[in-house]
DNA sequence: CTGTATCCATGCCGATACTG
DNA sequence: CAGTATCGGCATGGATACAG
């Protein structure tokens, strides 16, 4: 029972769990909270992502009704992805815990050093 | 740069993320903000883990400084894990979490079946 | 520009067996 | 009871090449 892999879980709020824990669904998710974004202005906030996984991020997050993704017709054809009501509510859900580790971190930083010099 | 395994990132808010997005974590975490337990019973509660991954995820709970490890000297030797201020803190920052995931879980469903049936 | 398809290395985690 | 050691399957995701 390896996380998402499987999901014999009665528990449905694990879905919403594997999304945040989701690295990449964080970052996109965060950086759409301050306005839309094309496709490759994307990859290059979110440093690091590549094609593949920006993709895949953003089709979970259009999925879940977190973002929309709308085509437009340029030349190239270029596509937007700007974050709905829901992603922003997340989003903002997801800021209660950035707050608990941002007030945390350096403690936990220390319980790690202390914890890693004993063992 | 897969979620934990590197972490090139000048983003140590991730760490915390990484411990919420670990499915185990949480789990133990609810199940001791309900009161201390020992080892097996915390096995038996938390339905599927086997005792490796139980361990881990308690040496990290335990190294962040989230839950206590407490050897008792009775025969045969017991041990109990008790869950910490900061533990409680995290379980109520997690809370706001899993109250968005409550109120939006439907619609989320939904979204996912119209999405599902588009494609 | 915006993706998709394929290949393959990495490492997580379950199972099993064993120790103090 | 409370773990640890080891093995191995398998999903995850990066790299690359290619398509619309």
């Amino acid at each position: 029972m390896p996380a998402r892999t499987n999901a014999p879980h009665a528990c449905p709020i694990r879905d919403v769990l594997d999304r945040v824990g989701d690295a990449w669904s964080v970052l996109v998710l965060t950086e759409l909270a301050q306005g839309p974004c094309r496709f490759n202005a994307l990859g290059r906030v979110v440093a690091g992502i590549s094609p593949r996984m920006l993709a895949v991020t953003l089709r979970h997050l259009e999925r879940d009704g977190l973002v929309t993704r709308t085509v437009l017709d340029t030349k190239p054809p270029q596509v937007e992805y700007t974050i709905t009501a829901r992603g922003t509510s997340l989003h903002a859900a997801l800021g209660g815990l950035v707050d608990w580790a941002a007030r945390h971190q350096v403690a936990i930083n220390e319980s790690r050093q202390v914890f890693d010099t004993k063992v």
